[in-house]
DNA sequence: CAGTAATGAAACAAATACTAATCATTGATG
DNA sequence: CATCAATGATTAGTATTTGTTTCATTACTG
């Protein structure tokens, strides 16, 4: 498993990323601050360092800068940084200093996935991780991208499948709406409307599970959902 | 047997490639020093040039850079640079400067082997390894760099072409744009454009593949595409 | 069992992604 | 330097997905 070292102040952020990136096979720490940051780092040896720019003590482009100096130690650490602004001039200072990566806040959670799964592959091509998860007669290969139920290819949207892989991720767990939102979505958990809903209907029925006693998604009355099932 | 140049201080790195290299079917022949190496260039005339960056006397770049502009004999000489650091720019730098590929050290002795042969089938028409490829009809010669759908010729672009194997390279994997890009362009290329969408029409109408329920290459909607078929 | 809240799903609307045509740029060639 | 081919960027048009609304249905409560 993949180690991620976030190095942001913003606790939240911290604490959503690291559900976030469960999901997707790495361990995510979190250091509020520099210092705590260089402890984590040698503690705990990161394959990737998420970098905020704007932090206390001293800014993200000093620590890179610092990192990239102990070049015996750190010298490959990819590093993907974030910044508030948008600006070009970050990034090139950025990737100047050795940062493999750059991405301006706010910022879809799928993307950053996607770029860490960049940074990793160039890193070290070790990326073939193809791991089969077959729950239940549902089988999903993340490489293919591709989900079968009783070895027939269902045909899912995006949203769908993130759906679904986190469902699957985690059997067994009840979800409430907003959790699923959340992991969804990303940020805003402010949610009046029913797209959670909607996306476990549409789900549903691409599983063919809308019978009164479902086979994979169970409606957890007054509370959200879950998907039942052990691992093969 | 191909030929290969190293020129590198590193004596013992040097030593381990050649026996390494030499499993592969590759001659090496390694200089420890830049002037050593233009001397063995001219009478050994490899097929491939490894070059590391951090050098006596003058550093990679500039060799590169000589080597370069000696064009009228060297021109085509396919480079590949090693180097200590993974910056990005120090990517981008050598790629500018006509490298042909890059390699940050430490690498996989593997690692450096799959990106030889990928150079060398790049940059020359006789290539080690003459492997056909046969998909759904989709035939590829490698050594010619031809292409026969259904016993037909096909003209295809350097860049239709590169697209392609790197999809027939992996059927049924489904890629994202980003890394279409990153895989054809080498660099971690942005992508404000559809330059991909692009190249996958225009390879597409050239495969006559354009129905609704594709052939070859099939679009997953909000993700990337799939080049689908099993390889006979 | 009536009343109320929660849920499922259809229909519609909005947002988003994709294709392909066109234009611009680059780079090679003579 | 002119020409042509290859490739990148832009964009209009279309298709698909996703969110919202709505209403019937279901489950809970007293």
């Amino acid at each position: 498993m993949k180690q991620i070292l976030i190095i942001d102040d913003d606790e939240k952020l911290g604490e959503l990323l690291t559900q976030y990136l469960e999901r997707y096979d790495m361990q995510a720490h979190v250091a509020l601050t520099p210092s705590k940051g260089f402890e984590l780092l040698k503690k705990i040896k990161p394959d990737l360092l998420i970098l905020d720019v704007m932090l206390p003590e001293k800014d993200g482009f000093e620590i890179c800068r610092e990192i990239r100096a102990k070049s015996s130690i750190f010298g490959q650490l990819p590093i993907l940084m974030l910044t508030a602004h948008a600006g070009v001039t970050d990034r090139i200072v950025g990737l100047e200093l050795g940062a493999d990566d750059y991405l301006p806040k706010p910022f879809e959670p799928r993307e950053l996935v996607a770029r860490i799964h960049n940074i990793l592959r160039r890193s070290s091509d070790d990326n073939c991780l193809r791991d089969i998860k077959n729950i239940n007669g549902l089988e999903v290969d993340s490489l293919r991208r591709e989900v079968k139920l009783d070895s027939e290819v269902l045909d899912l949207t995006t949203m769908e499948y993130e759906l679904l892989i986190l469902f699957m991720q985690f059997p067994n767990k009840t979800f409430t709406r907003d959790e699923l939102m959340n992991r969804l979505r990303g940020i805003d958990a402010e949610l009046f409307s029913r797209a959670v809903d909607t996306l476990v209907s549409r789900l549903r029925h691409k599983l063919n599970d809308t019978s009164k006693t479902p086979r994979f998604i169970k409606t957890v009355w007054g509370r959200g959902y879950t998907f039942v099932g052990e691992q093969i």
